[in-house]
DNA sequence: ACCTGAACACCGTTCAAGT
DNA sequence: ACCTGAACACCGTTCAAGT
């Protein structure tokens, strides 16, 4: 997934035990995360993954990097889906369920999705690389369709489904109910006639 | 605005102290959370009321109890805004002048739109009684008027701008393109069509 | 070069003692 | 009845020492 084999460097003794490490602290984010919610101790993050807490440090000096890690994984499925979708018949609806697939993909555990919002700003090009890239081009396709408004931008949309998925993590019915009010449209008065 | 004169009891002395403590503490908050966001050290907002932690403790038991005293207020200006925008003559544009209000009312200071979502929860009745039944009957003309989706229901609606507010809270010009992308709709597909 | 974990700093929360 | 603040618990983060 992270395809870190650096081609400078050749492969070392020690250098097995940097990913073994790095592969168990995920791991065991994954677990920790996933039960306590992304708030929970990074000492016992550690624990669990059998290393010292400065290890962890080391590997992820902040716990924003230690999330956007397990982040990878969902945006790597997510970019494979918008592929797929490009096919679809309806751009519009493909884009909305593609939208519904972040929510429920950023959702794994509770505060996931508001890393998820962190990792689309602009200070971190690299963290959502991969769903910015290929969630772009199926909205460019439903824009280029007419079912998106001809001056609103990707990021935005990005943006916006995680904003839904922040306040309904543990609701997946309001997080479908939400996102339809968006796609439809909230209040469409005069000024919102294009 | 909060309105505490219990008519059970009669004034005692104790009570006005009480009651000046409690000013001090929300003063003192809005102070520091307005300075170092809503995470901001309890501690140091006693320290600022001169009052012991104790008592900050024994007014409001929990942090969001805390910033549901600050948001009061904001709330009562945005019921009277509700009431006025009654008389927008598009019911739909009205309506989204209020949320415009409501995102940049709730966004006076970093983790402020978090507390207003939580503020909006079923368990929470009381917590935004003021803004629930004003901006609920603005939200039906606009319903009845057809410039909201039949289906749609106005706590949806309210989340979704507190939603918006907490991912724009440092951004007022994403939070207005946001607000106007979920206005208008975001992926209209044939799903969309009502 | 990497890892460990003790040490430090800081904060939330409770509750016995005081008025 | 209310207030105080010491005491406790817990956690994040750094960095000297070890391999």
């Amino acid at each position: 997934m992270t395809s870190d084999d650096s081609p400078k460097a050749p492969a070392r003794a020690l250098r097995a035990d940097v990913r073994r490490n790095r592969a168990r602290l995920i791991g065991a984010a994954r677990e920790t995360f996933g039960r306590d919610g992304a708030d929970a101790s990074l000492e016992g993050v550690a624990r669990l993954a059998g290393v010292g807490i400065g290890t962890l440090y080391r590997h992820f000096p902040t716990r924003q990097d230690l999330l956007e890690a397990l982040l990878a994984d969902a945006y790597g499925e997510l970019a494979a889906k918008a592929r797929e979708l490009m096919l679809s018949p309806s751009p519009g609806d493909g884009l909305l369920e593609w939208l519904r697939a972040f929510v429920s993909g950023v959702t794994a555990f509770r505060g996931m999705a508001a890393a998820a919002v962190v990792s689309l700003r602009d200070d971190r090009p690299e963290a959502a690389r991969a769903v910015r890239e290929a969630g772009g081009a199926l909205f460019a396709r439903a824009q280029e369709a007419g079912d998106v408004p001809r001056d609103a931008v990707f990021i935005d949309a990005l943006r916006l489904a995680g904003a839904i998925a922040m306040v309904t993590e543990d609701d997946p019915e309001a997080a479908e109910r939400l996102l339809s009010l968006a796609a439809t449209g909230l209040a469409r008065g005069k000024a919102a006639a294009r």
